[in-house]
DNA sequence: GATTGCGTAGGCAATTCTGCCTATGAGCTT
DNA sequence: AAGCTCATAGGCAGAATTGCCTACGCAATC
């Protein structure tokens, strides 16, 4: 939702840094919360939190690359802004392969920070955006019994061949059983016409599938 | 095509790199080609080569940077491994965000380079498969008239109101006409019902919009 | 000047879709 | 046992789609 605020996660296991960003950043706006190693982060994170993650690269525990790894594709609602004091080109690659939004080292103008910051909740709420747009579309999709549910991947898959007749004909059922799930779908879906139906499945299967949200869909079969 | 051999297109400044990087490729089996300086690699690139750039970070007249700047959206079909002598992670964050397959540090083994290259293959070949998927849709699509795009944008845009009658309506012109132009459409689409035609071009707008290809579509109106 | 392609439009008949009714049996919950 | 959802299936009437025909005017092309 975007009625929640987006915050800053800083994590950092130098006390001057967990002193000095937030400052900086609570000056700019952002809402902040510390952290001085990723278990104490990952210990309150319970997988929903969405936000920015700004980290040290090399903490003695678990380091950003770790934590990162570790999040796997939850990232994709927490951007990384990696920092490194003395991190090198692998490890700065790395992170950026992992789907970071930026590495930037030490010593940097704060401002710069922000900038990143800036993309980075850009990003997020992108992506945020996305996921909620998945989350309705898949919650009518919910609403629709098996049968339904097979009627309707059989038009998506094969929408050349959708008159009831071909469809029962392919269930084994009477093509009069098919348009009665029919109504149901279009009324269940909130749509008119069955090719709307087709749109609306296309396009959950490919927002869906590029997001990790893909699962529970009305499958290719 | 995937009946084109997949190229290296190596770019180095250091004659050394240039005499041994080809060598050793050639023997893992790839088909390499050597460059000097990025501006003679844009010397002989026509825009339609595809291939992977295994590129020198620092050169004299124009850095792998400004060559991967130079490039563009066509870098999605040039998939680039960097190569660098002394570059710091500035420079490597830039490249990764600007697309960059990976960025290695000499000095490497050989087996390592190979292993980027065959991932930047990988995903070279899906890039060209959806380019060439998207192509082909685009053909079809393209051999519609301006009336029949027309109808098509606005089936697309709103699918909810698709009898003859509703579209004619909104054209201003008899439902009559529509039901010809429809059959017309279904008939150089190759396609068989008006679903289908929506999830063609649902399809064919969001494969099309992640790529460069993103152009003369049956636009949203 | 004839041909071709395009947009326009109508007729007609077969098929299909849609909406509104009823109805039965299976399975589950209360 | 009663009530619920679900899948099944039919009737019927109005609306829409589809395929196949013709036709005219306009513009470009040969």
């Amino acid at each position: 939702m975007s009625d929640t605020p987006l915050k800053v996660y800083v994590v950092d296991d130098d006390p001057a840094m967990r002193n000095s960003l937030p400052r900086a950043l609570r000056k700019r706006g952002f809402e902040v919360e510390v952290f001085a190693s990723a278990p104490e982060f990952l210990a309150q994170y319970d997988g929903t939190q969405t936000g920015c993650l700004v980290i040290d690269l090399r903490m003695p525990e678990m380091s950003g690359l770790e934590l990162q790894e570790h999040l796997g594709s939850a990232a994709q609602f927490l951007p990384m802004v990696f920092i490194s004091g003395h991190g090198g080109v692998r490890e700065s690659v790395q992170a950026m392969k992992g789907g970071a939004m930026d590495f930037i080292e030490k010593p940097f103008r704060s401002a710069a920070l922000v900038e990143r910051i800036e993309a980075a909740f850009a990003l997020l709420r992108e992506r945020l955006e996305m996921r909620e747009k998945c989350a309705e579309l898949r919650q009518r999709f919910d609403r629709l019994t098996a049968r339904e549910a097979e009627i309707v991947s059989r038009i998506v898959a094969c929408p050349a061949e959708i008159s009831s007749k071909e469809i029962g004909r392919h269930l084994g059922i009477s093509p009069r059983t098919i348009d009665h799930h029919r109504a149901r779908i279009l009324e269940k879906l909130e749509i008119r016409s069955t090719a709307e139906l087709v749109g609306l499945a296309t396009r959950l299967r490919i927002d869906c599938e590029s997001s990790n949200l893909a699962s529970g869909l009305p499958s290719q079969e």
